[in-house]
DNA sequence: GACGGTTAAATTGTATACGATTTTTTGCAC
DNA sequence: GTGCAAAAAATCGTATACAATTTAACCGTC
């Protein structure tokens, strides 16, 4: 199933760098890509059989988006983020999400509704299933519920804002996450979309925000600071 | 007086990409650009004397941040944003300003409120002086309010959201702008910082939902389809 | 003079090339 | 062996080159 992110508004046929671009964007998201890992340009375009000027381009592409952050003359490298803007990333969920499910609430139809049931019971089953496809499979899953919810909003560009901190998140629960099954909050899902078909909003907006401070919640947002060298010995 | 924007934030000097796109940016939420203008690479690689190379990085820079719209080799235009698209935005700016009001007012020293005041003098005074870089000043300093609480707010993410938003509401007013004193709301601001103060957090809310109505009302969102040719003569 | 098709000019998409900076390796002294 | 300096390799930043596509010009026909 194709992520509820390109269901729409993805009209024109992507060009090379893009499809490198997405192709990476999967790879982080899923967590095949540890943050910090180094991406070259010269190993990128290798690996896609391009110049370095479309990997240059993909890059690029993905440090406006922040997954990946480039340093001058030094590269780019899989997005490593910091304690403090784990917290940025979740507080502006808890900002947005509310004002998008509203929005969502106020133009969702009986299909949309049927269309989200179908996601929560495919992430259900992944949830049981073994093996590090499914595992990858549920991540992006988990992330598309929110998402679909953004376009169901019918606002392109809060959709975008959310693909960028859903994508985001990931990352921040791929280093910081404690609870191996991260998704624990997969019940939540399902209780936000029957307050949502009961029009309770204020009830859907209270789980939304319980459901994000849960999966914070998981969270071990303490500084790593690479322990200093010294620090990791002297015990 | 530099943007809000960059007064945190932008720690390392700022590449060759860098300076063109921000030199475009300003070139198009100062309105001295006109929606639809064609950015050719030669012209703008000339223009800043770099090689195509980097006013295509720009340019594309630019199009992730919706002011700028490339059509595959066709090239780059100034985003000429159709209504619907300029629904979207006002309605994201419902969306997240009043969030980022209450964590800015969560956070706000008195320093900071000396700053937004001095801004508002500032925007008071443009507004009386006559000339096209006052006008061009009050256009960026009207919107520096919003980025100024952005800021405040602590968020740096939901602050380069709003930065976009910001520039993205001028191309919309410099299309579908009315009255020619477009920031007749400048009182308004002055409003919210009073309510702030006092500590009134649902009337600044109350407020900047107004404040964002009354930007969005002076606009004539009527699709002006260029008039299909035959409408065109018509009459 | 208007229309349609062919050719030429301009513009974009992508690859390659080269100088500059960083990283790694090498080699030497201690 | 350890530490440090210099050379070599790798990598990035930017410019240029060439193929592909679009846009404009040209020109004969009706």
């Amino acid at each position: 199933m194709k992520s509820a992110a390109k269901a729409l508004s993805e009209d024109t046929s992507e060009t090379g760098a893009q499809q490198i671009r997405d192709a990476i964007r999967d790879a982080i998201v899923e967590r095949r890509l540890s943050p910090g890992t180094k991406l070259s340009e010269s190993d990128v375009g290798n690996l896609f059989n391009v110049s370095r000027t479309l990997a240059r381009a993909a890059l690029q592409a993905l440090s406006y988006e922040g997954l990946v952050s480039v340093e001058t003359n030094r590269g780019a490298f899989v997005a490593y983020p910091s304690p403090e803007e784990a917290r940025q990333i979740f507080s502006a969920r808890r900002l947005v999400e509310p004002g998008i499910l509203r929005e969502a609430a106020a133009r969702i139809t009986p299909i949309d509704i049927k269309r989200m049931k179908e996601l929560l019971l495919e992430e259900g089953r992944l949830m049981s299933e073994r093996g590090q496809t499914a595992r990858r499979a549920e991540i992006k899953a988990s992330g598309d519920f929110h998402l679909m919810l953004a376009e169901v909003s019918g606002n392109a560009i809060m959709q975008r804002f959310m693909e960028e901190l859903v994508a985001r998140s990931s990352l921040v629960i791929a280093l910081y996450g404690q609870s191996t099954a991260s998704s624990c909050g997969h019940s939540e899902h399902g209780d936000i979309i029957s307050a949502i078909e009961t029009k309770d909003l204020d009830r859907a907006c209270q789980l939304m925000l319980h459901h994000i401070a849960h999966i914070e919640a998981d969270l071990d947002l303490r500084e790593r600071k690479s322990l200093g060298l010294k620090e990791a010995f002297e015990l």
